[in-house]
DNA sequence: TCTCCATGAGTTTTT
DNA sequence: CTCATGGAGA
């Protein structure tokens, strides 16, 4: 077992923990992966079946790659670990024991994703009769969640509830689950069927949690009752690193934990990722927060590093300015550009960074848009798969049928909706009955030949890399698409590759018959939330959201737009514990540091619209970053039309000494000494500093 | 049924 | 500002 001899003492201690519940609480950067998976590892080679070992995390991503890392540690005889998602676990239960719910499930069931969720809510506030605009079906949905989630049953008679009430029937009537579903059925199995609770109790003798912080009640409530047999239970995580409690995660389970199963607790907070001033930074920062079931300070041998560097910007324009100047110069003193990233409390202010990037041509890559699976030619693909195994899918029908379009709109899709409930078919059955306009009824027909053609030709189909060529072939999808002559049209067919390529992998991956294959990788992709990107090695700087990047590590990182009212935002304002989320935030985006720390904000910027005049973030001063403040103020304040003309010698904060050769309306193109050369800079960037000759 | 415009909404989102 | 959506008109 020569990996133990890496681990640090806490580590180690961790890992050769001779058993009972532990809470190992993992700071920032102090190894939480290696000390899980070494466990792992240290249990299996003690001679721990390997299949009785359930190791749970959040991410798909995550589970693969703690996989791997078991396996090289022990040998292929690991692959048998339970090492899953919490959902991708669920899943896997409910495809044994859904139909011993009382709610009439079959095994085949499909799960559907948020888009679904918000379809059929806002479907059954139409069927009702209400009026949309009355409700927010988004606000609905996360209600709809944590009422699954409270597991509330006792309803008044609110309409919301009604409609809740209708969605869970429709759900259920269609062989629908959501993802809440497949943490609260199995909980509900596990409840109500003493004899599967006992099994999977006593089956799995270890439990392992991974971002323990991130859990939430029914997560929580599910580990309970797994572990309680054996109580051989190990759980990581840090509860300052919270940032999901608007999804349901709740940090507290940390305390629950302790007090449940009367847990050890073991800390972990020799970081081995950033330079010390950064952490004292982030340090500092999290004392604010009240509320630290594990409080700890992180320290790394690393040294005392660069101070976080703080700029205070006029405006949006000159802050994206700074941050793209400061890449490029990292850039040429050699930190690749994907070990930078921009970071951002919410998605829209990634907008100016992206502008500038361009103009400066720095190579970057936005996550955070709409993931490859909820793309609308994705889906639709999808749909007709699953409507082509399973004609009785009318939810995939309504999708599907009028695409391309087929002269069958909103009326006639009606009129076949109320068929198919008044003689009890399948909307695909009731296309024979409906009397609808002739196009229409036409459209329908077809759709209905081609589905069957579809159909009948996966019966002779043995490989998954067959289907999207045939569908492509049937549908005429892409034609329709170049026909309608979007923009995207192209992103749209090049999406529609990358589907066939993920089931081409699927082809190495799976087993058994065609449609047993196809089903296991249709399981895969409602629970993934995007393509595995490893195909993505051109060197781009990351722009992203906090929440995005935790658990990732980058040479320099900037935050930006630390600006009062967004960060923390607005909605935190009136609540603590709203705000010490928002400070969990920041950390988190701190901590993501190895080297450089940039935090900026500027006075003013263009938000939906309107100018927007903010005061730098509280984060700024609770962490205790020297701001710039001071010795600009003067600059700034001189800073009117015009400072600089040619011959001109300036002081940059960066580039050092400079002559300025050419002013331009407002650019000033600088010669700067040795390394840096010629560049062009707004004349009225704080960054610059006029000096006098032989200064 | 489709297309075009007015209207309103606009955190964060592992699954 | 930008995107999605729903209603009115062709």
């Amino acid at each position: 077992m020569n990996f133990l001899t890496s681990l640090n003492e806490s580590q180690l201690k961790a890992v050769i923990h001779p058993g009972g519940p532990l809470f190992v609480v993992a700071g920032a950067g102090t190894g939480k992966t290696k000390t899980l998976t070494s466990k792992i590892a240290y249990l299996i080679l003690e001679g721990m079946d390997p299949s009785k070992i359930l190791a749970v995390t959040f991410t798909n991503k995550a589970a693969r790659e703690m996989k791997q890392r078991v396996i090289d540690m022990t040998g292929p005889y690991a692959t048998s670990v339970w090492l899953y998602t919490f959902h991708a676990f669920g899943l896997q239960i409910l495809r044994k024991h859904i139909a011993e719910l009382p709610y009439g499930y079959r095994p085949n069931f499909t799960v559907i994703d948020d888009d679904d969720q918000k379809k059929i809510i806002s479907d059954q506030i139409k069927d009702m009769g209400l009026d949309l605009k009355m409700f927010s079906v988004k606000g609905l949905r996360n209600l709809f969640s944590l009422y699954k989630m409270k597991r509330i049953d006792d309803f008044e008679k609110t309409e919301e509830e009604k409609i809740f009430l209708r969605y869970q029937s429709y759900l259920r009537e269609s062989q629908l689950v959501d993802f809440d579903d497949l943490l609260l059925y199995p909980l509900e199995i596990f409840e109500t069927i003493p004899k599967i609770k006992t099994y999977y109790q006593n089956y799995f003798q270890h439990v392992l949690v991974d971002e323990f912080q991130d859990t939430d009640h029914i997560q929580y409530c599910l580990l309970k009752i797994l572990g309680e047999v054996h109580r051989q239970v190990f759980i990581v995580g840090d509860p300052d690193q919270s940032i999901y409690s608007f999804r349901g995660a709740n940090y507290e389970n940390a305390r629950f934990f302790e007090r449940d199963f009367n847990a050890e607790k073991i800390i972990l907070d020799q970081n081995y990722r950033s330079t010390n001033l950064i952490l004292q930074a982030a340090n500092q920062l999290i004392q604010f927060n009240l509320n630290r079931p594990a409080a700890k300070n992180l320290e790394s041998d690393k040294g005392l590093g660069d101070a976080p560097y703080y700029h205070h910007a006029m405006n949006d324009f000159q802050e994206s300015f700074f941050v793209a100047n400061e890449i490029q110069r990292l850039h040429q003193l050699g930190i690749p550009y994907d070990e930078m990233a921009v970071l951002y409390r919410n998605n829209v202010l990634s907008r100016m960074f992206e502008d500038t990037f361009i103009k400066s041509e720095i190579p970057y890559i936005i996550y955070g848009g709409i993931s490859f699976y909820a793309r609308r030619e994705i889906k639709d693909a999808l749909a007709f798969i699953r409507l082509a195994l399973d004609f009785n899918q009318d939810f995939y029908l309504k999708r599907v049928i009028n695409v391309p379009k087929r002269q069958i709109g909103q009326v006639s899709l009606q009129k076949l909706e109320q068929k198919a409930k008044d003689l009890n078919l399948s909307m695909f059955k009731a296309i024979d009955y409906v009397e609808v306009t002739p196009q229409a009824k036409k459209g329908m027909q077809d759709f209905k030949q081609m589905m069957i053609e579809i159909h009948e030709a996966f019966l002779d189909m043995e490989s998954l890399d067959e289907i999207m060529a045939l569908l492509m072939a049937k549908t005429k999808y892409i034609e329709s698409l170049r026909e309608e002559g979007d923009d995207i049209a192209d992103d749209r067919i090049e999406n529609l590759m990358d589907l066939k390529t993920v089931f081409s992998r699927g082809d190495h991956y799976y087993e058994g018959t065609f449609t047993e294959k196809l089903i296991q990788q249709l399981d895969q992709i409602s629970l993934y939330s995007d393509l595995d990107q490893d195909v993505e090695d051109i060197n781009r700087v990351r722009l992203s959201t906090y929440h995005q990047v935790k658990g990732l590590e980058f040479q320099a990182v900037f935050m930006v737009v630390m600006e009062e009212g967004i960060f923390p935002g607005d909605r935190a304002l009136g609540s603590s514990f709203e705000i010490e989320e928002e400070r969990r935030v920041a950390y988190v985006g701190m901590t993501r540091a190895k080297q450089k720390l940039y935090l900026s904000y500027a006075d003013q910027r263009m938000l939906y619209g309107s100018m927007r005049h903010s005061l730098p973030s509280r984060f700024l001063k609770e962490s205790r970053i020297k701001t710039e403040d001071n010795n600009d103020r003067e600059q700034i304040n001189t800073s009117s039309k015009h400072m600089l003309q040619t011959g001109d010698h300036v002081l940059h904060q960066i580039f050092g000494k400079g002559v300025v050769i050419r002013v331009d309306s407002d650019i000033a193109t600088i010669a700067f000494d040795f390394p840096h050369g010629i560049k062009k800079i707004l004349e009225s960037h704080p960054s610059i500093r006029k000096v006098k000759k032989e200064n």
